[in-house]
DNA sequence: TTGAGTCTTGATG
DNA sequence: CATCAAGACTCAA
């Protein structure tokens, strides 16, 4: 069973369709701070096969400026300096309103997760590319994650091997305007608090928990993140914690970068994670 | 670039 | 249970 199709015209104009999607990330793959000093913006347009006005217009409409001012944003300079000014998430409490509240599921169930737990799910345009939302009958979401390629599959098998016993079921419009406020450049802020229901060891949801306050355009280092929770030197344990995060975005295990100020790795992809850090950047 | 330190997880005996 | 290998890391050679 295919993954229901996203509608090709979200009504929030910084959403992406598929074509400009593509672009937008080869964009910010092809950018490296060796190459930006030798080519600038021509140079990037050469590689993503598109005029640089173009290419530009494209980042304006999309994040509200230029590719330059928005791959300033990722310089490894500008990522360091946000680290420093900001070395732990109690610079961030008290938490102004909790956005996000976490409810969790015992962990160890384990193949018997979410029996008896109705779920819906949809695909869906963001300014990140096509996401998955899926939610309970209690209207608690239970699964974000981003979609690659035309059908979907492997998102959809993801969100099954989460909730294994659950009555998994399609509904493509249900959620269209939660997402589009979820991703509006307004944020999350004007919304009810989010209910999330997620299931994890303990050290997986104090992590995800914590992750919580980060605010919008914030960023902090995986050690940093460790040093919060009082475990200093388990910045790798903390990172793998990270990287099992079943909600993206709203728990936003995309603000969590390495402290020599480069993004790397992220679940659906180094590249969208810098899309989201620019883009952050840019409308906060 | 490489190796060692550090801590959680999941697999294996 | 005990052990082991493998990470979305960091720091020092």
């Amino acid at each position: 069973m295919l993954l229901p199709q996203p509608s090709s015209h979200g009504s929030l104009e910084k959403t992406l369709n598929r074509a400009d999607y593509r672009t937008i990330e080869m964009a910010v793959h092809a950018f490296d701070e060796r190459a930006w000093r030798l080519s600038g913006e021509e140079g990037i347009a050469a590689r993503v096969g598109l005029s640089r006005e173009h290419l530009n217009s494209l980042f304006v409409q999309w994040a509200g400026v230029g590719l330059s001012l928005f791959m300033q944003g990722l310089s490894v300079q500008h990522i360091r300096k946000k680290l420093e000014e900001a070395g732990e998430l109690s610079a961030f409490s008290p938490l102004p309103e909790r956005r996000c509240q976490v409810r969790s599921l015992p962990f160890g169930q384990g193949k018997r997760l979410g029996a008896g737990l109705a779920i819906t799910y949809g695909c869906y345009p963001t300014p990140f590319g096509d996401c998955l939302l899926a939610m309970t009958g209690a209207r608690e979401i239970c699964h974000l994650s981003f979609v690659d390629g035309e059908d979907g599959l492997s998102a959809r098998a993801e969100l099954g091997q989460t909730w294994p016993q659950a009555t998994i079921i399609t509904d493509n419009r249900g959620c269209t305007t939660l997402v589009e406020r979820i991703f509006s450049p307004a944020g999350t802020e004007s919304l009810q608090p989010l209910r999330l229901l997620v299931s994890g060891t303990t050290f997986q949801l104090k992590v995800w928990q914590a992750l919580c306050v980060l605010p919008r355009g914030a960023m902090i280092s995986y050690e940093g993140l460790a040093a919060s929770m009082g475990h200093p030197t388990a910045c790798r344990a903390v990172a793998s914690a990270v990287a099992a995060n079943p909600v993206s975005y709203l728990i936003p295990c995309h603000r969590v970068v390495r402290k020599s100020g480069e993004i790397h790795h992220y679940r659906w992809g180094s590249s969208r994670k810098k899309m989201m850090l620019g883009w952050e950047a840019c409308v906060s």
